[in-house]
DNA sequence: GTACACATGTAAGGAGTTACATGATTTG
DNA sequence: CAAATCATGTAACTCCTTACATGTGTAC
């Protein structure tokens, strides 16, 4: 149950819909925890149920009714908890990496076009989340921000999210000449 | 089923028993995928049973009889259509994440706490793959290494495994010390 | 003699993914 | 007029985790 304080955390300083939300963990949120709209419908209708989050209906002309969700106390006594518990290590679990682990048995063009497809994810995705750091500090200087800010937990999981995909981003792109240049190699020897 | 393209991918070059398997998973290999020992019996059961692994028993005298496995043409051909096949995106998916993305809400010394506890973790997997490159390349240097060695699929995999832990260790001291100096100030002011 | 390493699983339950379903409105 | 956005779900299935089960040999 780690999706519930994915939410929670997700949630915490804002009212969203479960539309919203998923919008948020599919590309933002998504720096520390992924989730589809399935799960988070469901998932949201559990936390009202436990009373961890309050939603109310807002009824719309133009568009669909929807519900607006809040962390309630008891909520955020749970969140509370929550962060005291052991943490779990974070593994990585990446289809890439697998493919890359059998470089020396596969076609390397097949493993170059992977790695150089990914790292061009990786700069799209650097430059969305640079854009929500700018949005979330404002006009204050990153220096500035994390001293005196609100909100630096999001601020927080954004810069490893960035950092995580650099580091992504880096490696695809070394990993791909290293293997070009091997296959190179090879042809001519 | 992602997981069969990871203990194929392990099991490439080598030949090992679920057991070894199982260690492999939980320290070393888990660069690129995490599994328990259970699901890796069983996946081995089904991969021998569908033709993509051959097991065979050796009986010791002095230990239980155990089964080692190989990967089969068949094998090799499954990951090489894996390897064409499209890439889902790698999302993190992190406790401790969720919990900083509250830190505006709970209390800090316990996450600088649970911070400081996975930095120091990030060092010793740090190490423990430091020392896992060091026996992959031999006596060659890195750069000699990743020209002309042989396996340097397991060696890219664990390269990427040891910068998403400095990350994390990076990441993690930084934010320490930002929630501390936050911590104080508010104390004092 | 207690704990750890070797060696392999079963069973139950919780979490995540894929496919399907509906329907109005706005943007290109 | 086709595609994307808003808005919310159900159902089936696969995958992962937790707990349990068993037994010998070796190291401290």
């Amino acid at each position: 149950m780690a999706l519930r304080h994915a939410v929670l955390a997700a949630l915490l300083g804002e009212e969203l819909s479960g539309y919203q939300l998923a919008k948020a963990f599919d590309l933002g949120v998504a720096n520390f925890w992924h989730a589809l709209p399935q799960q988070l419908y469901a998932e949201l209708t559990r936390l009202e149920h436990d009373g961890l989050v309050s939603g109310r209906e807002v009824v719309q002309d133009t568009r669909p009714t929807k519900r607006l969700f809040t962390v309630t106390d008891a909520g955020l006594a749970e969140l509370e908890r929550f962060a005291a518990t052991h943490n779990k290590p974070s593994f990585i679990r990446d289809d890439l990496l697998v493919k890359v682990q059998a470089a020396d048995h596969i076609a390397a063009d097949v493993l170059i076009a992977k790695l150089t497809e990914r790292a061009v994810f990786a700069d799209a995705k650097i430059d969305l989340l640079g854009g929500l750091l700018r949005k979330l500090r404002g006009d204050m200087s990153e220096e500035e921000f994390l001293r005196y800010g609100e909100r630096v937990g999001p601020y927080l999981t954004c810069l490893r999210g960035i950092a995580f995909e650099q580091g992504n981003r880096d490696w695809c792109r070394r990993s791909a000449a290293i293997l070009e240049q091997r296959r190179t190699a090879h042809a001519r020897g």
